[in-house]
DNA sequence: ACATAAAATCGACATATGACGAAGTTATAT
DNA sequence: ATATAACTTCGTCATATGTCGATTTTATGT
């Protein structure tokens, strides 16, 4: 299962803001994913003298709103053609852990994500007023237990502290906050699914104390419910 | 070890860039790494309400070159104070294989870099010549071997199929090649120090052919002499 | 509550972008 | 060698950016 075609996007959006030559990188990543200057000029309903533009250097320092577009439009003209080439760059789980994972495009206020996920708050209601969230990963806890390395969690993260991360099938969510306490970057907010909020171990509300990461039970009927809300109410 | 400054870079301009609301980002991240605006904008010579123009959206599409200095200056600075906040964010080697990896600011054309680490081609003369490179991973092959799984090596390529992998302490070269054979995105090119060029193996040669990958050998003294070649002359 | 630091607002203006379309180049295949 | 597709170059112009400095508003610490 892939996951994280906006980590492509991502990716790709960094490197043509950084480089040096953001008209050669203009051009290499249009032939990376092999599509014509007049496909991709057709697909943003411009000239093609304009893109031709960027990839000669006429602007250079084209507005972020262009860069945006121009990666939109190769990530979803290489989706429509069947995805192969962004496939190379997105995430590959082998562990069978992860059953959810998006970079939202706009930040939730952490109240609103609790309200999304029929969230009840363990620890951190005064943390979750100020905080904002920008991703999200979904995963099973057994799965991760037995799956999980080091470096998978670092994957999962996206490269921002800003997520929240959410355990499905927990019973008691120690093992979870103990994998929590030797990873870094924390995430912005820690959920539980699959158990009443009574029963999250003491041990796992202290770690998230002193982490000062908030601590969600989710009251979602199922797993797949869970999922659902999220995807729904989130892009 | 940490590595991968650049990266974290990449992942921070990539998320302003591609952001629904790049104002809120340009917030954020001065924020996670706690920076003044007042500071940021002397580092950049520039007022301090410029930052603040910046961060309440009074432009909708900065240009790329502003996003790039602001990102620049968060990494700077970061690293001026001890480079905390960039460590949570850069790849921590466990493995002990990678002995150094770079993303450079400008392409080198495949020869040039042929030039800078006394190279011998073994294969793929003629594709070096129209081939650019973006980065390069040089990792201790004996290492690797032991201790890389196949996440290992999507990290280290950090998203761009145009980096060179150099391989030191090479006996033949077969097993990286098997490992490049069964891992994708492949490099940009290949090169192999610690063996001579007539010593390369037939089969390591073959899948260098099959998968259209340059392979070298490189003829600096020492691994050590090779990395400072790099370092000295790739930025 | 008050002083001070930090951030936001806003008018102004030189300069660059974003876009078009016509005309010119370079590859490529027949 | 020629036709065609793919790409580059360039003049043009409306609009947006990039930046400043002065002023007002919002935090923060005591």
């Amino acid at each position: 299962m892939y996951f994280g075609s906006n980590i492509a996007a991502k990716t790709i959006a960094g490197d043509i803001t950084l480089s040096d030559s953001c008209s050669d990188c203009f051009k290499h990543w249009r032939n990376v994913f092999g599509i014509r200057q007049n496909e991709l000029a057709n697909y943003l309903n411009v000239s093609p003298s304009v893109i031709s533009d960027y990839e000669s250097g006429r602007r250079n320092s084209p507005g972020i709103n262009f860069v945006k577009k121009f990666v939109g439009a190769l990530v979803e003209i290489d989706i429509e053609r069947g995805g192969h080439i962004l496939e190379k760059f997105m995430i590959k789980d082998t562990t069978g852990a992860i059953l959810s994972l998006s970079e939202l495009r706009s930040p939730v206020a952490g109240n609103k994500f609790v309200d999304i996920i029929k969230g009840e708050v363990v620890y951190g209601k005064e943390l979750l007023e100020k905080r904002t969230l920008r991703g999200y990963t979904v995963v099973d806890s057994i799965m991760a237990i037995l799956n999980f390395n080091d470096r998978d969690f670092k994957d999962i993260f996206g490269g921002s502290s800003e997520r929240a991360l959410v355990f499905t099938k927990v019973k008691l969510g120690r093992s979870p906050m103990i994998a929590i306490k030797v990873t870094s970057p924390k995430p912005g907010a820690i959920v539980f699914h699959g158990l009443a909020s009574d029963d999250v171990d003491e041990l796992a509300i202290h770690i998230a104390k002193k982490e000062k990461i908030p601590l969600i039970v989710s009251n979602c009927e199922t797993e797949a419910g869970l999922i659902e809300c999220l995807q729904r109410n989130l892009s």
